[in-house]
DNA sequence: TTTAGCAACATTGTCAACAATTTAATGGCT
DNA sequence: AGCCATTAAATTGTTGACAATGTTGCTAAA
């Protein structure tokens, strides 16, 4: 007899959190309460409640009366993102490097090594889902929790905007082996090395979105303005 | 007849945030769901979305059948707040120089007008708001909204930190015109010093933070060890 | 065929009653 | 008085019914 103790919203807010860092759940899915309760075995005041945090994060957008939809974040809200990625991100790294150990790089390579693994095995999902944690994980090591918390948000706000604009979709955001040039200049010592492959990481990524035109009310004004001459 | 819209959760959190940066909820002080029910004449439901909204931004703390208090930021809390100020601020104030104009520098101006027009009339609530406001003002120059949202919170924070560690309690938070200097030098289109003043205005107030120790279970274990020798 | 209006349905929002828990108060007892 | 247990009051948590709104599908008229 499993007893299992009832979610509550925060593990409701985790697991749709982990959907949308897998890309499993596109921007504008709808969220019904009722197939959401009936998922997770919670009442409707428990999704409510995870739909509020969610709206707080800009992983869900909330319209009165018209429910919750996985948010689409706008070509501007991703230039926020990586200018906010690059500083904080920046930032925490040189915190970092003030408190780093051997158990930290250890820590790193063993996350590198997961991440490989789910390459191989072709999981792509877990995949993905690492390649963002690795950037939280390193976030962690500046010993500022708060702006962890931060960059958290933004971490699930990428995965929505490659899931947008990204140009295969789902494959090839963190590759390069970025990564483990990273931490091999850690290892190094040498932050300035770190920083500079840090960036370069995110800027690439960035480079490489297509904010092609979406069905919307806007585009179908550009698309009869263009028509007309 | 004022047809009165019925107020919903973010006006009771704006309502209840501003009180904190006014300084006129202390931290640690209890926050009934029914007090607020009729100070702002909503339904439970409201209230009760707006704790959870607030607890997000670490502004109140909510406990399982327990309910809401205002937050009490611990030392650490305080080191991280910031720190995270001072990434994020320097780093929002240099992406504002490429953006700011005439127009912006008034705006700064006349908010500087207003903070010492609260200050000749002792309206000390209206003043310690105002000189929140500034740094968030400022933020949003800088064109990032994502950024200014985060360092909204934590301006609020300070708040709370430094009622709770402040040395006069309310008084001199903000003040030998930091602020003045601070847009004098953004007219000159000087960011390094410019940088240099906000710098040196966040770190010269977390150095006067007194971590006195408080009334709490550690603290009378503490007071009777030293009573032992 | 298209479109406007209407009706039936589905989903979300609100509220009030009830349950669970904490906090305050009462009353013996040493 | 001071302390502990028990009871009463107050506060928070949860549920379900109902209201408000949005959505879909249908009919009929142009």
């Amino acid at each position: 007899m499993s007893k299992r103790t009832a979610l509550n919203e925060e593990d409701v807010c985790s697991a749709i959190r982990d959907r949308v860092l897998e890309q499993r759940l596109a921007p504008g899915t709808k969220l019904t309460e009722e197939s959401l309760c009936s998922i997770f075995g919670v009442g409707r005041t428990t999704v409510r409640r995870a739909f509020l945090l969610l709206t707080r994060d800009n992983i869900i957008e909330l319209e009165k009366n018209k429910g919750a939809v996985v948010a689409s974040p706008t070509p501007e809200d991703a230039r926020q993102v990586f200018e906010a990625r690059r500083v904080l991100e920046q930032a925490m790294l040189e915190k970092a490097t003030a408190n780093i150990n051997g158990d930290d790089i250890k820590r790193l390579r063993d996350h590198l090594r997961d991440e490989e693994e789910a390459l191989r095995q072709a999981d792509i999902a877990r995949w993905i889902r690492l390649t963002g944690r690795f950037h939280i994980l390193l976030a962690q090591l500046s010993g500022n929790a708060l702006m962890c918390k931060f960059l958290e948000q933004l971490v699930f706000q990428t995965s929505l905007i490659i899931a947008l604009y990204g140009r295969t979709g789902t494959a090839p955001n963190c590759k390069g082996g970025d990564h483990e040039r990273l931490v091999d200049a850690l290892e190094d010592g040498d932050t300035k090395t770190a920083g500079e492959i840090l960036t370069h990481h995110l800027t690439t990524i960035e480079s490489q979105l297509v904010f092609k035109a979406r069905s919307s009310e806007q585009d179908l004004h550009t698309i009869f303005a263009t028509a007309n001459d």
